[in-house]
DNA sequence: GATAATTTAGATACAAGCTAAATATATTGC
DNA sequence: GCAATATATTTAGCTTGTATCTAAATTATC
């Protein structure tokens, strides 16, 4: 029996209140009356709102200016002016890798206010040693966001296996399944915390929608192609899942002639230049270094960036193919060196797709997973809002 | 400047009487009490929401009831009963192809009441011939239900080309160009009709996940395979279009080892029948006559069907692993046919995924993009009823 | 066959939230 | 100082909802 709730008239508060704190939170100030132009209210209902706002402490109002504001050289009775509180609360994005986990604080504007990176001791440690590390990182952050763990409202954490919908680790893989619910569950217990878990090129992709190359585009592709390629894809504005969230895996890959893994750009140029004879396989360095010596001009890395600019035509293609996306975007560790590949690849596609999309390199580096991870949570607040409680 | 719409009580009043209506359509009759129960109204609310729906011609009241219910030996007042006015209105679905256009008339039930098929007189017909056809089909099938065009809400039309969220037909095909703009305002000038335009896929993904063996499921693949492959992908209970409605076309098997191309089920079983030496290719039952040969034990037919099994499955395997949809339907003109392979793909799919769906066969046979072509009209009326019109 | 129990209907009071219109209040410009 | 202007505030009224009480119709029981 699906018990539906009933629309009350506090329903209407609810909806006008998230649609005014939606227009406070896109501008810097606004007054009654464009937030009236806004939100196609009354008067009387944007400051019903704004008093219930203030109260519940989401914004605040601003005092009579003193100062001349140069764009606006006013007549008439002065305005009321409100302004998000951005500091009423804050919202942690993580991004737990295998060997490292960063955390980044953000306000409720987005704007980021502090990091910090914790390494594991190793990657076999305990369940509760790395949730434990992975608390020392937000506490760290959140230090050096100069506020503390009760004015957290959610938090956003990548990891680098499939999550479902409800934010459910895809138990396969034996490594990630610690994390499930023992990492919700002890941040819960620690702290109160609401954490959403979510696949890392899923958070990519979100991070990249907001903040990086792909600002706005609602059918976006955003690859993780440094040492394995994943994708995480946007349809419409919206994650795409899969039912167990094993969406975006690119297992099919090793089907695919010219492809045949599912292998990321650093990961290629290390094998390849190895078996040119080049750096010593294994080196860290070693992916970097083949870009640098096709930037010199050797022969046998423009020739190793050449391969590696024909497989990742052909990946972009196979989706773009299928998914008929506006844009890629190439993120990851080896996003900044990827530039060069862009006309490469760019000049490929159309010979394996009939929709070739557009195709860009991330700007956001290593933060893209702890900026989309900020996004996530964010998402999550502003759904929420005003009904979350912020004091505590 | 995003000039949201405003909040009013009417929206109350507009919410309620979508869930109660709702609920009304989804049970036989329905008592003020059933629906207090399920839409947690009260009951003065849902008397007065089923006064408006009566009036506005959605639903009706019925008389005191002489006969006795068999499930409900009630004692106490007799309750009002309310049913829905399943012939207020009606919805046309239309499955366009290149040779034939056939329409389904569907009552606010859903129930099929008429069908009728008419074919083309040649495929290069001009535009205005086509409409004409078009128009005669959907005639012919209001008058086999028993109703006329001015009841038509609103009509869903499937063809085997791209089309985007907002039913426009991507202009790279020529032969398709002609239905965009010309069907829509042809149908809204001659009858008023609201027509929706989709891609013939994506209507029988819609079919299949209503009425076929998808129902209720939320991440689900729809593989047309008779001539051309071509996929309808839901995800999370939505149609995925991409940024030109080109999502679903399947134009990288070209490059997966073992497929190679795109083409269908009846049109390998034609081609590797004649190469066999079997019957002259081109039949058009030459497929048919592949797994009647199989089905009485002839080898080389077996054969064939291992074949097509093995490239099915990694056709498939493509598909669940970047997508993981919970399950894909195998339909179109060789759905029948196709059971038959069901536990060979079974088989062969864990070589190729991680992720192996449930496969299934479509039991909706021809009919499968016609009656998601009904969904696609159904939903558009159930969303936007009750402020539709039904009288003209 | 009258009475009690039961179930639903209908009526009344009231609260939340919105619009609309009239009135009041600061500020600028002359 | 006064008009013009833009905004704020107040008041009345509408829609829609909930909650509660009373009335009506039917079945079960004595």
């Amino acid at each position: 029996m699906p018990h539906a709730a009933a629309a009350t008239p506090q329903l209407l508060r609810r909806v006008n209140a998230r649609s005014v704190l939606g227009v406070i939170r896109t501008t810097d100030v606004a007054t009654g009356t464009e937030l009236m132009a806004r939100t196609g209210l009354t008067r009387a209902s944007v400051i019903a709102v704004c008093e219930d706002l203030i109260r519940r402490g989401w914004i605040r109002e601003l005092e009579a200016r003193d100062e001349e504001q140069p764009g606006s050289p006013r007549k008439g009775r002065p305005a009321r002016r409100f302004e998000l509180n951005s500091g009423a609360g804050f919202v942690l994005g993580l991004d737990i890798g295998a060997a490292t986990t960063t955390a980044a604080v953000a306000d409720l504007r987005g704007t980021i206010l502090g990091r910090s990176s914790e390494s594991f001791r190793a990657t076999d440690i305990p369940a509760a040693e790395r949730i434990d590390v992975v608390d020392r990182a937000c506490r760290r952050a959140l230090s050096a966001a100069g506020t503390g763990p009760d004015k957290v409202l959610a938090v956003g954490a990548g990891i680098a296996a499939p999550v479902d919908r409800d934010g459910n680790v895809l138990v396969t893989q034996h490594f990630w399944s610690l994390f499930d619910v023992g990492l919700r569950a002890a941040l819960k217990e620690l702290h109160g915390w609401t954490v959403l878990l979510e696949n890392d090129a899923n958070l990519a992709a979100l991070g990249e929608r907001w903040r990086g190359s792909g600002t706005g585009v609602d059918d976006l592709v955003v690859l993780l192609a440094g040492e394995r390629l994943g994708a995480g894809v946007m349809e419409s504005g919206r994650l795409l899942h899969g039912r167990g969230g094993a969406a975006g895996e690119m297992g099919y890959l090793d089907l695919v002639e010219g492809v045949g893994s599912s292998d990321g750009i650093a990961s290629l140029a290390r094998q390849w230049s190895a078996a040119d004879g080049g750096p010593a396989a294994g080196g860290e360095a070693s992916a970097r270094r083949v870009f640098e010596d096709a930037a010199a001009g050797d022969p046998a890395a423009l020739a190793i960036l050449a391969r590696i600019s024909d497989r990742m035509a052909r990946v972009i293609a196979s989706v773009a193919s299928f998914l008929n996306p506006e844009q890629v975007v190439i993120g990851g560790a080896v996003a900044e060196s990827a530039g060069v590949l862009l006309p490469g690849i760019t000049a490929l596609l159309p010979r394996f797709t009939a929709t070739p999309p557009r195709v860009t390199v991330s700007p956001l580096g290593d933060a893209i997973v702890t900026v989309g991870a900020v996004r996530h949570a964010l998402d999550y607040v502003e759904a929420n809002a005003p009904e979350l409680e912020l004091a505590r």
